[in-house]
DNA sequence: AATTAAAAGTCAGTGAAAGTCAAATTTTTA
DNA sequence: TAAAAATTTGACTTTCACTGACTTTTAATT
């Protein structure tokens, strides 16, 4: 198992034990408790604790100084209704996955949803319908697949 | 015997040993265990794992990376199988819309992938497609998703 | 107020994986 | 047998994990 794994962990289990969804760590502590470089967990917090994940970090230098790691929970329905907008009437593939892959990551899907419409946008569909309709195509199954969600 | 069988073979061991229908490899790591390139695992997992397979790959790269091979479910599998293969290269709303129905009913699907699959078929979505290309469009996205639940 | 110490931040570099792609070869099909 | 499809290979690319030297910010101390 990977050290930035480990400290995923440890703070995902820090967030789930306080009932606010925060986490506050000193920073050299928690990597010499890990058995790692301090900037390390600059790196996994930068990957795996983005905003993007709904996480915010905020934090302090100086004697005493510390990192806060909250995690966001927007309103589920007001964040596909979004989403739902952004796509507008055309989408490509690429930015199609990014969508299903962050909204994934949001939680605002599962994952047995995000596999669907991944299929629904996958090339063996795409290759029954004319090239000049994907992004059309792409982005009209996408609205309505992500409606159902709301 | 070829190469890629044996990779295949493996592959299919390994899942038939996890209870979980689900095999983590090193791809370098395997390669020299069978002796092929490291690329030739990829080869086998684009050629005979893909969804419509019925496998989902998932991978990281970097230190401590996997490639993570995951057979979605067995159970129903002849069943869904069957309709599949009935669903053949067309399909009419009216005969999709039954299929769905019957299939959510004998719960080879659940309701909330009914109605994802009704989704895809639905009027907002088929505007977006060229009348001609209807059929074969049905056909493909509800052999796709059915793949998904095998 | 100035200095010192104690934090956290940055960033470029290294190595370890997996991914891609096109050319060469082999097998299958018509 | 000739053409097409599948397999195999390896050179090159991209991504990710991790490190450590150096910088910046802030609090504590003198």
């Amino acid at each position: 198992m990977r050290i930035s794994d480990i400290i995923t962990e440890t703070i995902i289990n820090m967030l789930n034990e306080s009932q606010e969804g925060t986490a506050e760590i000193q920073r050299n502590e928690l990597a010499s408790m890990l058995g790692c470089v301090p900037s390390q967990i600059n790196y996994v917090l930068g990957s795996r604790f983005t905003p993007e994940h709904g996480y915010i970090i905020e934090s302090r230098r100086g004697g005493g100084g510390f990192i806060k790691i909250t995690r966001v929970r927007i309103d589920k329905s007001s964040a596909l209704m979004h989403i739902i907008n952004s796509i507008g009437n055309k989408i490509d593939g690429v930015a199609s996955r990014v969508l299903i892959s962050n909204s994934r990551d949001m939680e605002l899907i599962d994952n047995e949803t995000a596999i669907l419409m991944m299929t629904a946008i996958s090339t063996p569909v795409l290759r029954e319908i004319p090239i000049a309709f994907h992004d059309s195509y792409r982005a009209a199954v996408l609205k309505q697949m992500f409606m159902t969600r709301i």
